[in-house]
DNA sequence: CCACTGACTACTT
DNA sequence: CAAGTAGCCAGTG
């Protein structure tokens, strides 16, 4: 069974949850080619509209929003905002904060931390 | 196959 | 912090 790059960042995106981001070389480490961050913007570009892809949730790697004003930009931050991502300011997310983590506390889920 | 492109990233001025 | 540079690699024609 093939399973491209393309296809695979496609699965990793698709899994994203609302609330959470992920910078472009973060997917494509996860996707097996942590220099293919690249790729990752052009995939997002023919695919999703195709597909039903939250490609808002993918920023880059400063937590800034890589589209310019008016060609997608507001449209990413409001969707963002709409899922309770906060912007600082200066127009960044604060990755610390909504980076997106595999791991998470699912492995920690045995101990409550409280 | 080769050349070009790009919603990137890390590093250096 | 802003601007410039180099590396990166899959898709497209």
């Amino acid at each position: 069974m093939i399973m491209p790059f393309t296809q695979k960042v496609l699965q990793i995106i698709q899994g994203i949850p609302e609330g959470k981001v992920l910078s472009y070389g973060r997917v494509a480490a996860l996707a097996g080619n942590p220099r293919g961050a690249r790729q990752v913007s052009r995939i997002l570009h023919s695919m999703s509209g195709k597909h039903e892809l939250p490609w808002h949730r993918v920023v880059n790697s400063t937590g800034k929003i890589s589209l310019p004003r008016g060609r997608g930009y507001e449209l990413q931050r409001a969707l963002l905002e709409s899922e309770g991502v906060l912007f600082s300011p200066s127009h960044t997310i604060d990755l610390s904060i909504c980076l997106w983590q595999p791991l998470d506390l699912a492995e920690k889920s045995d101990e409550i931390i409280f």
